[in-house]
DNA sequence: TATGAATGAGGGTTCATTCAT
DNA sequence: CATGAATGAACCCTCATTCAT
């Protein structure tokens, strides 16, 4: 019944499923089942609607990240790996959205101050285990774990078509347990 | 002299800079100083403008994965991450459009093909790489080490403003010659 | 006030004038003092705004055709030839712009079902008529009436300058109240 | 080998098929095998090509209505009808374009002498003909007779799909052989 | 909150025509 | 007689946004 979260949620799949840019607030509104007019009460732009989804999902990383701060450092670690690939498979679109919206010049903009965010969070926490963990070069290590991460996102959600995810979890998961 | 390639140069930098979708027809007929209708003499598309960038790049990207198709294995996977990150430093702008194409759901429709060849050019030679070696799950760690390479990639050309790619390249070399 | 009604009023007449094709969107919106979004926003294309105008159209016709569905068989065939004089001579834009229509293939094509429609009613109604009089081939006899009378417009709207209309008419009539 | 005849040729079916407004000079171009630049050295514009089309028409109109200019009036009569219904099932193509042409307000100005040419030309070998038999009215009862066989062009070639031609034409010759 | 009529700039594309070769 | 690259105005249509109700 929530009007606002209507339009969210049609926004959110319609970006993912067409790109932002290629969504038009009609389809948005169709699809809410609601008039521009009300679209436009609450949000100012079109733009808008796709930086609060965006923060969203920024919000809920960063429950994510902080919920895995129990344990060693290494449990964290895999920790998050584990997160890593959870939020991969229940969460498709909207990371296929986010993949579009960082990659569009136009929308990147806009979107900088979050996407700066969600990686310096990371950055910094992984980072921080690495340090616990005491091994040399950790900010070298820290881009490198994430770019892993990344890649196999790419990887999966945009170039791959069968892509052997729980292979390359297992294998990735082992590979860190023997740091 | 040659339009046709003025209007390809105009819309890579363009597409790149701009996003497919926010660079029009007019902006690249300006950019390459000519008439609307000379660019629909040589295309008939937009869409045809960034397909023919595309498999130019891929076109490219087969020449310099035959060409690493010397020496012993090991080599020839150093050779490959070499290659990588010399085109990352020279070629920011096409890897950016192609990053942009890929993940905007209308661009990559029509793209599809060129993906699919690529990754399967550079997962194939990757494979016959790690099975020379005669490593087990070859077939895994090459998609590990695609998803590394596309991840520095992400990480440098899209996440990271101050990304330290000498570093990167240095560890990642160091990690693959002791396998 | 009615702005849709605008639209219609302004189109009808510039097909009629210039004909369907050479007349632009943006001449309609001029002569209808109306933005181009707004005419979208009431019709799906240029083709519905014809269709409209080509279904309003045959609305009419077919209130004249039940009109006439008094007295005696001869007087309605009667009523029907004077009918379509009253109407060649009072909507001359609205028919010119008919027959452009049906003999340009392209607009010819999304019309089809009304011109079918147009043309059986008249034909059946006619039909009914001659039956109910007796007459032998009356299917024929229809068929050749309704050439008459399309025949008459064609050559008062589109071929002969100055046509005796009236003479015509009054030929007609005499011709046919001595079946 | 004749180019230019190839190029009215193909011109002719295109614009029976297409309208001639919908038909592109490029069209015209591939389906007779030809440059842009031979079609701009035979004709000076695409208006003349069909200007020449109708020229051509108009020319084959004359001699056969001179060519039925021997026997009785009663029996020109008749060949005129025989000879009308002999092109409507020959050249249907051909018709078809010539009432497009006619309809459509942008054509038609620049066809208006053709136009004119034909229609005078066909009613005055009907009035003396008429004369000649000694009828009244012999003005109007040409309009009519044109307008007859100018109805059941209409109907045959783009109002019915099934049009009994045979009994129609059967139907109008005894009509006229008991004058 | 909620609607949808209304705007107008700009989008990709088409096309008759010209002209150097 | 023949080619096809090149032009540029015009075309239909889309769309984010505004605003009176």
């Amino acid at each position: 019944m929530n009007k606002k979260q209507q339009v969210i949620n049609a926004a959110t799949t319609l970006f993912s499923e067409k790109g932002f840019e290629k969504t038009s607030m009609s389809e948005i509104c169709s699809a809410a089942n609601v008039s521009k007019g009300l679209v436009y009460h609450h949000f100012q732009s079109k733009n808008e609607i796709l930086e609060k989804i965006f923060s969203d999902t920024t919000e809920q990383m960063k429950n994510i990240s902080s919920a895995s701060g129990d344990g060693s450092p290494l449990n964290q670690l895999l920790k998050i790996i584990e997160n890593f690939f959870a939020q991969l498979e229940k969460d498709v679109v909207t990371l296929r959205l986010n993949l579009n919206a960082m990659f569009q010049p136009s929308t990147r903009e806009f979107l900088q101050t979050h996407i700066n965010e969600r990686s310096s969070i990371l950055f910094e926490s992984v980072k921080k285990i690495f340090d616990q963990i005491d091994l040399p070069r950790s900010s070298t290590l820290s881009f490198m774990f994430i770019a892993e991460l990344d890649g196999i996102a790419l990887s999966y959600l945009s170039v791959f078509d069968d892509y052997p995810l729980q292979d390359i979890k297992e294998q990735l998961l082992s590979k860190y347990q023997n740091l």
